[in-house]
RNA sequence: GGGUCUAUAGCUCAGUUGGUUAGAGCGCACCCCUGAUAAGGGUGAGGCCGGUGGUUCGAGUCCACCUAGACCCA
């Protein structure tokens, strides 16, 4: 048997079928950071419009984890995509690098701030871990083939960064927006300051649990609300409190509006308490004869003046959704000064924020009774004094679990600090918010709903701390008034110049003369520190308008969920407080990541999928894949089946590519490229389905639906390249001359489509699609696939054409239907390869059914579209009674064909042998290897 | 407990304003090829559309409740 397979153009390629991703693509990253591709992108975008995509800096704390790279990588995807758009947009990335989870790790290390350290030694400690930090996330970001201004990224802590967050705060205060009030905290009265969330640990403590009336003050009042209320003795409302040090500070009794209370006649008196604890109740006060007199529900008592149970002090009721009836007695003494919820309440009623306690923990001077008396002991003193007025209806002790400091452990109190707010109601924040939220386009939709909730229900804006590591609230007051410095804008001014020069040791090194001079004596330099919300929040300040690269506002702001009561809102009321404008034009928000069965990843459930893992192991492509392949508007599902078969997804689009690329090896665009009116039917129509792959793809790119992508060009490689396409041209590209027209038409369609791709896929599939990139024929006009647009050389079908798309799409459905039949006649033995078969086709044509004149059009060709060794048509009339309907008016003989096998294309052909030279080859093999070569005109 | 969401084949996703036997790709099973070969082609089996009620001539699509899960609060 002669040797044939040398004179076929068989396809070839350096291209590597595995993607080995793990080992390439940190060289693919190194050779783009020495040649400065961030860089170079941005000089050639220069002049074109901006695409602003605002980063949300992480906390410059710990290792990424796959929220992270999901953040990262998605907005990778927008970035890249919008500069393939045509759009100038860069990327600056961002950290957060203030604030407590760092000052705690530095505290590890140093002891706290102040007490064994000097708090210029410990904020220099703080800036070099976080310093440290970052460099450990900016590798693990990079590695994800994230690409950005990484050598160049803005940072809360720079001194210019910091400088501009005071200004900010400046602007917010020269509005009108800021506000110096109270707030009870968690205090610890051995540290004597106040301590954040992580500082507190709970343990169990042995409490007084004490029941306490407070007696109506007008019984009048009670009746007209509740008539049968008459009765015998004093009418008082119940409490029952675990701290009797904070009645000094009550101001009211909650009770839950919509709750039962009842109004319970004892031998000497009537106390009200809720319906649902009154066995508790009378159990604990061992109260062994009543009656009930009446009952009525919480929101009807609203108002009701009572006495205070040692002071000569009225206290209303008031209502509130926080009373439960999980203990007690239904009716809450309030003490906003010593409480989160009595505190949020009583903003609402207008209550008093009285804190008659100390620093020290010890009750304040003009305290009445227990003046100077630490709290922890005043408790029996307390007890004493309600006993002489005999407001005291039981006194008992229970053990519960009750938060201390970590450090000391001691048992912490609640207690009201001074504090300054961003008020939302002072100068219309809330108002001027919530009508800027309507002019950002929210996606997904509901966003707006969530963060409009949010907006209208949030309290005011505590923005500050008692902490080392901050930007300081660099203000200074009157001692007297409190009230601001009337110079405040110039010196706030000031500050921050020097802040630019030295960072915020600046102002903690300052002292009052300085600035105020002869006014000094008059003003305190306010001590706080910035909530590091603020930081971030005003970036679009000190970044997004300080930046030459940028402008305000963003066009989009992305990040998870959780940001709709985090940056995103942060960032909405510090730019409407200091321009009145929201900062971005688009929020989108990503939902977090949860494990196959769509549950939180934890340690204890060793579900967790660590990033660095399937970069090392996968390739980054594979997670930018992933990312790319999940609808981020939901909780996004990883697992490692879910990996594998993205992994699955990513060869067979590599392998497409490749294929291409093979078939590609001889041909060189700037001279074999075949003019779209003389390409082949069957090449334009592969070219017009990528142009409305392409369609959908740039709309899907638009909307930020990414998912859809790559489902797109998955199905597209799958169905219309891999089982159509390119297996139907595998004949004319293999065994057609080198140069014909039949070849080089279908070389051009791989050439355009190959374009397309490329570049569809750039955004995803950074690495890969780089790399096909580098080994595509010809000169390229450009060394990078981002440096290139979207690909403008596909077109559609139309009239014009030979074959109709609604044409081919009929060759295509009965195509199908052949192979089935083809399939049958495998199964049962007769034939392996569909070359081994020939097609009978009787049909008859239908009014309705114009495509079966492309079967009479493409007709001899039809074998190659079928890829099988002959197709012979005729009329319906003639069918045998063996041949199967596969449509109406259309039946379908498959059979195997008797002719000799050329040995060159495979074709069974009744020419084999009808040549002396070449006895193995069929006819149009001899034309092509010694003739003018074969003609085609549709397939 | 409250707010905002989610729930379609083993996996990832489509399912237009409610309208014929619910789709795709992957995976799986089987067959073929060996000139894309740690590739490629073909055929096929997989869903009471989370559950229960309701509205409707008709519901995966609308409403209510329930279950499970996510984020943010309390």
């Amino acid at each position: 048997m002669t040797d044939y397979k040398h004179t076929l153009n068989l396809p070839n390629t350096l291209f590597p079928m595995r993607g080995d991703l793990a080992k390439r693509e940190p060289g693919m990253l190194a050779d783009w950071e020495n040649c400065q591709l961030y860089q170079q992108l941005r000089a050639k975008a220069q002049g074109r419009p901006k695409f602003i995509l605002h980063d949300g800096p992480p906390y410059a704390n710990g290792t990424i984890h796959i929220g992270h790279a999901v953040n990262k990588i998605l907005k990778d995807i927008i970035v890249k995509s919008k500069t393939l758009d045509g759009f100038d947009a860069p990327y600056v990335p961002g950290w957060d690098c203030h604030g407590l989870p760092i000052e705690l790790k530095v505290e590890e290390k140093l002891g706290k701030a102040g007490d064994k350290v000097d708090a210029f030694v410990f904020r220099k400690a703080c800036r070099e871990y976080a310093a440290e930090q970052i460099d450990l996330q900016r590798k693990d970001f990079k590695r994800l083939g994230v690409l950005g201004d990484w050598e160049n990224p803005y940072l809360t802590m720079d001194f210019q960064t910091e400088a501009d967050i005071v200004r900010a705060l400046g602007r917010i205060a020269a509005n009108g927006h800021l506000h110096k009030g109270a707030k009870p905290v968690h205090w610890c009265t051995d540290c004597g300051s106040a301590l954040a969330e992580a500082e507190v640990e709970y343990a169990d403590k042995t409490s007084f649990s004490i029941d306490v009336r407070f007696t109506v003050v007008d019984e009048a009042d009670v009746l007209k609300r509740v008539p049968d209320a008459a009765g015998q003795g004093d009418l008082s409302v119940v409490i029952w409190t675990t701290t009797p040090w904070t009645l000094p500070a009550n101001q009211a009794v909650a009770l839950n509006p919509e709750l039962e209370y009842v109004v319970l006649q004892t031998v000497t008196e009537r106390l009200i308490v809720a319906e649902a604890l009154l066995e508790a109740v009378l159990q604990r006060a061992e109260i062994s004869e009543h009656t009930i007199l009446a009952r009525c529900t919480g929101d009807t008592l609203e108002g009701l003046l009572l006495q205070h149970p040692f002071y000569a002090r009225q206290v209303p009721v008031i209502l509130g959704d926080h009373v439960t009836t999980e203990a007690g007695t239904g009716a809450v003494h309030t003490a906003p000064g010593h409480g989160q919820e009595d505190f949020v309440v009583g903003l609402k009623y207008g209550l008093p924020v009285d804190n008659p306690v100390g620093n020290d923990g010890c009750f304040l001077p003009n305290t009445e009774l227990f003046a100077g008396e630490s709290v922890h002991k005043a408790n029996p003193h307390v007890l004493e004094v309600l006993t002489e007025r005999g407001t005291l209806l039981k006194a008992d002790k229970l053990r519960h679990s009750y938060p201390h400091c970590w450090r000391h452990k001691t048992p912490l109190i609640f207690r009201a600090t001074p504090q300054w707010f961003i008020s939302l109601e002072q100068n219309g924040l809330r108002t001027q918010a919530m009508a800027a939220i309507q002019s950002v386009k929210w996606i997904p939709d509901w966003g707006k709903a969530r963060i409009e909730g949010m907006v209208q229900n949030r309290p005011d804006w505590c923005i500050s701390r008692q902490r080392t590591w901050g930007v300081p609230i660099a203000l200074f007051i009157h001692k007297e008034t409190g009230a601001l410095h009337p110079q405040t804008p110039a010196l706030i001014e000031a500050v921050a110049q020097r802040i630019e020069q030295h960072g915020i040791d600046a102002w903690f090194s300052l002292t009052a003369e300085e600035l105020l001079g002869s006014d000094a004596p008059h003003y305190d330099k306010v001590g706080d520190t910035l909530d590091v919300w603020f930081d971030s929040g005003v970036t679009h300040a000190s970044v997004l308008e300080r930046r030459a690269d940028l402008q305000f506002p963003a066009d989009v702001y992305l990040e998870g969920s959780d940001q709709h009561r985090g940056w995103f809102q942060s960032s909405l009321l510090t730019a409407i407080g200091t321009r009145g404008t929201a900062p971005y034009r688009t929020v989108l928000t990503h939902g977090f990541v949860v494990d196959g069965k769509g549950e939180k990843m934890s340690k204890s459930k060793g579900n967790i999928v660590v990033p660095q893992k399937v970069t090392d192991s996968l390739g980054a492509d594979i997670l930018r894949l992933w990312v790319a392949s999940t609808d981020y508007s939901r909780e996004m599902s990883v697992s490692d089946e879910i990996l594998k078969r993205t992994a699955d997804a990513y060869r067979r689009i590599r392998n497409t590519a490749r294929f291409l690329l093979a078939n590609l090896n001889d041909f060189n665009p700037a001279t074999d490229l075949v003019p779209a009116a003389e390409m082949l039917p069957l090449d334009r129509w592969a070219v017009d389905q990528a142009a409305q792959v392409q369609e959908k793809v740039l709309a899907a790119y638009d909307n930020f639906h990414f998912h859809l992508i790559a489902q797109e060009v998955l199905n597209f490689c799958t169905v219309e390249l891999g089982s159509l396409f390119l297996d139907i041209t595998k004949d004319r590209q293999y065994t057609m001359q080198a140069g014909s027209l039949g070849r080089r038409s279908a070389q051009t369609a791989a050439w355009h489509i190959l374009n397309a791709l490329v570049r569809w896929l750039y955004p995803v599939l950074s690495f890969t699609a780089e790399e096909i990139w580098q080994s595509m024929p010809g000169e390229k006009a450009e060394d990078f696939v981002l440096f290139t647009q979207w690909y403008d050389g596909l077109f559609r079908l139309d009239d014009t054409d030979k074959l109709s798309a609604n044409e081919w799409s009929y060759v295509f459905v009965l195509r199908e239907l052949i192979s089935k039949q083809l399939e049958a006649v495998r199964v049962a033995g007769k034939i392996g390869a569909s070359l081994d078969a020939e097609v009978s086709i009787y049909y008859r044509k239908l009014a309705s059914e114009a495509g079966t004149d492309s079967l009479l059009k493409l007709g001899e060709e039809l074998r190659f579209v079928l890829i099988t060794s002959g197709v012979h048509l005729y009329d319906l009339a003639v069918a045998p009674a063996d041949a199967v309907e596969v449509l109406e008016h259309v039946r379908v003989r498959v059979s195997r064909s008797e002719h000799a096998k050329c040995t060159r294309c495979w074709h069974h052909r009744a020419d084999v042998g009808s040549h002396a030279e070449h006895p193995e080859l069929c006819g149009r093999c001899i034309d092509n290897i010694d003739g003018a070569g074969e003609v085609r005109n549709y397939a």
